[in-house]
RNA sequence: GUCCCGUUCGUCUAGUUGGCCUAGGACACUGGCCUUUCACGCCGGCGACAGGGGUUCGAAUCCCCUACGGGACGCCA
């Protein structure tokens, strides 16, 4: 009898919807659907200092909003709960004590701090980083003792050697790897928590997943999820390894250099129909050539054949083209139905009006008053840029503290009044700012004129998307300024 | 540094069982047409098989080496 075909996703709540996120679940959903299978969607949240709810619920909005469906998970439950790792706790403690018991993994007493030295030293030396495996081999009666001492320990895969893993991927030639080279990955954390790769095969073969479709980043740390299926005697599931987004100079796509939120790509006025188009483009195209198509076009020629390994530059100006051809056959009532529901809705139409509400004069000031809250990326004329550069300090200085409050920014779920001040306070105390060279800056950044509503409330209705992205644009363009 | 993956125009890609490839399409750029303007649309231009060795009558397509790019090397995922 044929297996039934599972695949899932694993976004980890730890940051902003991520356009990779999108593009591993399209690929994952197109496969399952053809094949009459499931989807799950799997919270990997593991990492319990930077997992938050607040994430996850954006990540499963921002792929509804796309019209990313999936068929199990913990909103919807399904037959093989609980869907998020966190609560998954003693499952993975049952099956790494088994792995113990089999003598497949042990028990290791080493601190992070000795584990850091040895990185360190390793480095010096030029040779292969990973752990040593120095406690790979304690008596028993070490063992007992540091047990009976409370020591803190993790619980490492005692990797066989010597010996050699085999990665087979469908979509390459099968994998050798040195088992040398393979660390005795941490399974199991000293908080108790298992790392991705116990919790990934554990549940992986759980939830009966039969194709892990991921991104071309995890092929490195597939000998040992291999390893783990072996020492469990478990069927392993067929890998298919997606070549990774990338940004312009081929480097792994990131928020530094590009916009990696969905949420930035939902406010900057993509269509969801688009995005996924051009998502489907990366590394995969239609066999007529045709570039313009659906889920569903996708869903009747999808085939991994035509998948192509070489990393895809993610092209913002390629998928704004596509955007616009989606937006032109919109009918003008589909169109207008579109604006008010993405961009002028009744909601933010009301959080806008309050800020200018005292300083009209006219209805229509409105207009004038208000662009810079719906339109896209800014230009900033010569009076701005100069006032963007504080009295007795350089554009680099400028730069520097736009940057400091970006990176205060991306450490936040949401921006509203009272955290865009707090990051602004933050950066002024950190950095040892007054006012005048953190808050003028800001404002012309994020609004690109000197005149404005009152900044935090400003901030926040603009959302952390769009004054990230503009304070961005705006370092960029200091730079062109001579320092 | 070590291991692994990858490599066709600036970018996304077609090409996959070697000949139909003097390498096709799209974005971008660019010239023109249409148009009161702009945009759309249409027509044209620019522009690539990383390099070197093989194998073969014949290689972008197969093999080897080199180079370059990327990823991994976390009690992150």
């Amino acid at each position: 009898m044929e297996q039934e075909v599972r695949v899932r996703i694993g976004p980890s709540p730890t940051g902003d919807p991520h356009v990779g996120t999108a593009y591993i679940t399209l690929f994952n959903s197109i496969f399952a659907k053809q094949r009459k299978g499931k989807l799950v969607l799997r919270i990997e949240d593991t990492d319990r200092n930077r997992s938050k709810l607040e994430w996850e619920n954006m990540i499963c909005d921002s792929l509804k909003w796309l019209g990313l469906d999936w068929d199990e998970g913990p909103d919807c439950g399904g037959p093989y709960g609980p869907y998020r790792q966190s609560e998954r706790g003693d499952i993975y403690r049952k099956y790494a004590e088994e792995l113990l018991d089999k003598g497949a993994a042990y028990r290791c007493f080493c601190t992070s701090e000795e584990l850091s030295e040895i990185r360190t030293a390793q480095r010096a030396a030029g040779s292969p980083l990973g752990y040593d495996g120095r406690g790979r081999d304690l008596s028993e009666a070490e063992i007992q003792a540091n047990l009976d001492a409370g020591k803190p320990y993790v619980i490492r895969l005692k990797v066989p050697r010597p010996g050699t893993t085999t990665v087979n991927d469908a979509l390459r030639d099968p994998i050798d790897f040195d088992n040398g080279q393979i660390d005795d990955q941490i399974l199991l954390k000293a908080d108790g928590m298992p790392t991705y790769h116990l919790a990934n095969v554990v549940d992986d073969y759980l939830m009966k997943i039969s194709h892990v479709i991921r991104a071309e980043e995890w092929i490195s740390s597939t000998p040992k999820h291999v390893l783990l299926y072996d020492a469990f005697g478990w069927d392993k599931p067929v890998f298919m390894h997606m070549p990774l987004l990338r940004n312009k100079d081929k480097s792994k796509i990131s928020k530094r250099k590009n916009p990696v939120s969905i949420n930035y790509y939902r406010e900057a006025g993509y269509l969801p129909d688009a995005i996924l188009n051009y998502l489907g483009m990366m590394g995969w195209s239609m066999p007529d050539g045709e570039e313009k198509f659906t889920v569903e076009d996708m869903l009747r020629e999808f085939s991994p054949e035509r998948i192509s390994l070489g990393g895809p530059v993610f092209d913002v100006q390629k998928l704004t083209w596509l955007n616009g051809l989606y937006l032109r056959e919109e009918s003008s009532d589909a169109l207008l139905a579109t604006i008010k529901r993405e961009l002028l809705s009744d909601e933010k139409l009301a959080q806008v009006v309050p800020l200018v509400h005292e300083r009209m004069e006219k209805l229509d000031d409105f207009i004038s008053q208000t662009a810079f809250f719906f339109i896209g990326d800014l230009s900033y004329d010569e009076a701005a840029m100069k006032a963007m550069v504080p009295k007795k300090r350089t554009p680099k200085d400028a730069r520097a503290n736009l940057e400091a409050l970006v990176e205060k920014i991306d450490t936040l779920g949401e921006l509203t009044t009272e955290s865009a001040k707090a990051s602004l306070d933050a950066v002024m105390e950190e950095n040892g700012l007054g006012p005048r060279d953190i808050l003028l800056p800001t404002r012309i950044a994020v609004t690109g004129t000197k005149a404005s509503p009152p900044l935090f409330e400003t901030m926040g209705v603009l959302g952390k998307e769009k004054v990230r992205r503009r304070l961005r644009n705006a370092i960029a363009a200091l730079k062109a300024l001579p320092s």
